[in-house]
DNA sequence: ATAATAATGTTACTTATAATCCGTTGTTAT
DNA sequence: ATAACAACGGATTATAAGTAACATTATTAT
């Protein structure tokens, strides 16, 4: 699913929250200074798993979603801050 | 999946992150004052799906999480604030 | 520069379960 | 009684989760 936005110009954005959810994880783990291996194995998720969602690949679950969000020590509402 | 947490008291409790949001959905869907199916009906999801999320039955995934939040007009950091 | 090693990316596949769709039952309000 | 809303069940379809194999891209050492 996307969703179409209009921006502050009144320019139509394509809004892909996998794509920018994965982002986020991605620069929230390269914060912590860990591997995706390492992060994935302290989350009890396999490395290729994390890998496809951090490239937007995935549509992650809220369980999984939850897993991530604890392994990086932030609450779910701070994941999505600002998606 | 369940978390179990230490609470202030060094009691344990168990946190399902599912129960938690479907109750706050149900509440801001109310607060809107509107049916699970009318609800249900504006954002193309199956009436008894919605109940059984609000129900906390169903793990959902991101995209289902991003149509409920757009449908409640708000933010998915906002849909978790407080979970 | 090249080799070695670590980290990440991608594809393809199975299985587990999310999502949908049909209904029934129970409750509350009019 | 009937209408609107909500909880629940089962059966089917669509797809998320999980894993393996291999490829590619950094990074470091010689």
């Amino acid at each position: 699913m996307v969703i179409i936005w209009k921006n502050i110009n009144g320019d139509y954005m394509e809004k892909n929250i996998q794509k920018e959810l994965g982002k986020r994880i991605k620069e929230l783990r390269k914060q912590l200074c860990i591997s995706q291996e390492k992060f994935a194995l302290s989350i009890s998720m396999d490395r290729t798993y994390l890998a496809s969602v951090e490239a937007g690949h995935r549509n992650i679950s809220i369980k999984n979603l939850y897993k991530i969000a604890n392994g990086l020590n932030i609450s779910l509402s701070e994941l999505f801050y600002g998606l």
